[in-house]
Order: structure tokens, then C-alpha cells, then sequence
DNA sequence: CAATCAGCCTGAGAGC
DNA sequence: TGCTCTCAGGCTGATT
């Protein structure tokens, strides 16, 4: 499931393969992978790709028209490109039966869009309804940006110091980019139990937790990120984060630091992994007494 | 206001 | 082997 690290892997790539290439032909399956049907098509036809890059989840091609190509892959969304030098072990995988959309460009190079679940959306906006869009404009600040401190952090959080830390790190007004996997990984790290309140965090913990944050991000970045099951690089590769994930998808194995078998529960309906010793919580649990052993706080 | 849940979807994996 | 059930989770919008 595509997070921050994996879009930005993505965008990167992209950009580097399809600056200045011309949309040539443009297939799509259903309306639902791309709203505009037939008439986006024929605005982008001819449209030379500028730029490629990042927002939240999101990735954006600038064209030539100054119109904006948002794509976003949500739960299983994949963007490909192959050109002639493919191996053909790729090639020959395309199209299939979760290819939702075809573009071709110039030079012979083809950028594929395929979603197995169709949760993922391609949309043409215009340059006013990019500044209006729903998601774009309501997106809270990159955690990557050198722009946003600790503070930054700090000061959206504790409007809300009723929320429990999870959801509202999901919440990509709050914080753009974190999903379900770095925002269990980051908590880990910081040594906060998933459920704490926002209110009953320290600012020496909430500085933690952005540092922790920006740790686990710039760490699969250098992997390539994470792939469970359908993230795919734009050559096709997985991304290797996961191989050495603290908490995430390691129910029952023990912590990485204390060797207590990690947790599994469910948090706002996520699933949530977390170290038990670790990541206690304290006195805020209501019913349950969670007995207060303080987690190490060694660098791992 | 906060929390939960349904809905959008499909395939992998578990259990029988 | 083959069937059914559960689960995975980004995001929106409705309900509790």
C-alpha cells in the first residue's frame, strides 16, 4: 500500500523517465480509473510531460497545457514503464487483468497505470481545480520538508489533544503521507503506545515521534519502501523495507529491542503493531491496568 | 465533537 | 481439492 516513501520512489522515477516525452494515445478501462472519459482524452493528446512529482500520496504530472495529471494509487495502484530495452519478463506481464489504464508516449516508451482493486483514481485537472481539489488542498505539511519542525508537529497536533496518536497521524490534514505501516513503525520508535491521547504526549515525546517520523521515512526511502503485496517500483522491482521492520507485519515475533513478542491489535479499524513494553500506555488505559514499564529508549 | 463503520474492490490465505 | 470466510487499508461520508 503505497505511503510516502513508496510515491516518492515512484515520482522520482518517473520524472526521470518521462520528462519531455509526448502523450501520443491514451487507453482506459472503466470511468471509475479515470472520470473524464473520452473528453480527457483528448486533452491530453499531444500534451508534453514536464514534470513529475509529489503531494501527500498523491503523484502529479505537470503538462505542457498547464493542466495536472493527479494520480493516485490508494490500496494496490502500480504505475509501470516499459520502453523497447525492457527485459521482457516485465513486457510480457502487460497488459493484464488489473491494467486499468495505457499510455503511450513518445520514443516507444509506455507508462501503464494497473489497480487491481480499483481504489485508485487518474484525474485531469485544470489549473483552478487543482487549487480546489478536495485532497490536494487540504493536505497538511510533508513531513520530509525542511520547512516543518518538531513544532510544526506539535502545534496541529495539540488542537485536537483529545484524538488518540494513531488516527490523527493518519489523518493527512494533520500530517501528509504516513500510513498505516510508518506511522506503526514510528510510534515504535518513538516509544508511544498507538492509543496515548494527543494531549497526554510530552512536547520532548511529540519531538521524538517527528524525528522517529522523518527515521523510518528516510529509511525506506533507501530501500526502495515497503512492498506486502502489490507495490511495485517503476521497473517492477520491490521495495525492501520490510525486511527489517520494527513492528509492522511482525505479530508475535519478538521486539527488535526488548524481545517481548509484538502485538497485534485493531486501532480506528487499522490493523496496529506494537511492542507491549515498549510502547506503554501508562495510566491512560480506562479499564485494563497497563502496568508502567517504561520502554529502553537505545537507538536500534 | 470523537469514534466507528460502510462502501469502494479483489485476491491471498486460512479453515473446514 | 475445493469451497467459504476473513482480511488487507486509503479515503470519503454517514451514523452512533
Amino acid at each position: 500500500m503505497p505511503e510516502l516513501p513508496e510515491v516518492q520512489t515512484i515520482a522520482t522515477a518517473l520524472h526521470a523517465a518521462l520528462c519531455g516525452k509526448i502523450i501520443e494515445a491514451v487507453r482506459f478501462d472503466v470511468p471509475r480509473s479515470f472520470p473524464q472519459g473520452e473528453e480527457g482524452v483528448r486533452r491530453l493528446i499531444g500534451q508534453r510531460i514536464d514534470t513529475v512529482h509529489r503531494e501527500g500520496k498523491a503523484i502529479l504530472l505537470e503538462l505542457s497545457c498547464q493542466e495536472t495529471l493527479l494520480i493516485h494509487l490508494r490500496m494496490t495502484g502500480q504505475l509501470l514503464v516499459t520502453t523497447p530495452q525492457s527485459p521482457e519478463s516485465l513486457k510480457e506481464t502487460l497488459p493484464n487483468s488489473s491494467t486499468r489504464m495505457e499510455f503511450s508516449l513518445s520514443k516507444e516508451c509506455t507508462l501503464w497505470f494497473n489497480d487491481t482493486r480499483r481504489f485508485g483514481q487518474v484525474t485531469l485537472l485544470t489549473p483552478l481545480e487543482r487549487t480546489l481539489h478536495p485532497y490536494l488542498s487540504t493536505l497538511g505539511p510533508d513531513p520530509l520538508d525542511p520547512e516543518v519542525s518538531a513544532k510544526t508537529l506539535e502545534t496541529i497536533l495539540q488542537r485536537r489533544p483529545t484524538h488518540r496518536i494513531k488516527p490523527a497521524l493518519l489523518d493527512q490534514h494533520n500530517l501528509a503521507g504516513l500510513g498505516n505501516i510508518y506511522c506503526d513503525e514510528a510510534l515504535f520508535l518513538a516509544g508511544i503506545h498507538p492509543e496515548r491521547r494527543v494531549g497526554s504526549l510530552s512536547s520532548a515525546e511529540l519531538h521524538r515521534l517527528f524525528e522517529s517520523i522523518r527515521e523510518v521515512l528516510t529509511l525506506s526511502l533507501s530501500k526502495g519502501g515497503s512492498t506486502r503485496r502489490d507495490y511495485r517500483l517503476v521497473d517492477g522491482k520491490e521495495g525492501r523495507y520490510l525486511e527489517e521492520a520494527f513492528v509492522y507485519g511482525r505479530t508475535g515475533a519478538p521486539c527488535r529491542r526488548c524481545n517481548t513478542p509484538i502485538e497485534k491489535s485493531k486501532v480506528s479499524g487499522r490493523g496496529t503493531h506494537f511492542c507491549p513494553r515498549c510502547q506503554s500506555l501508562g495510566q491512560e488505559a480506562p479499564s485494563s491496568s497497563t502496568p508502567a514499564s517504561k520502554g529502553g529508549r537505545n537507538t536500534p
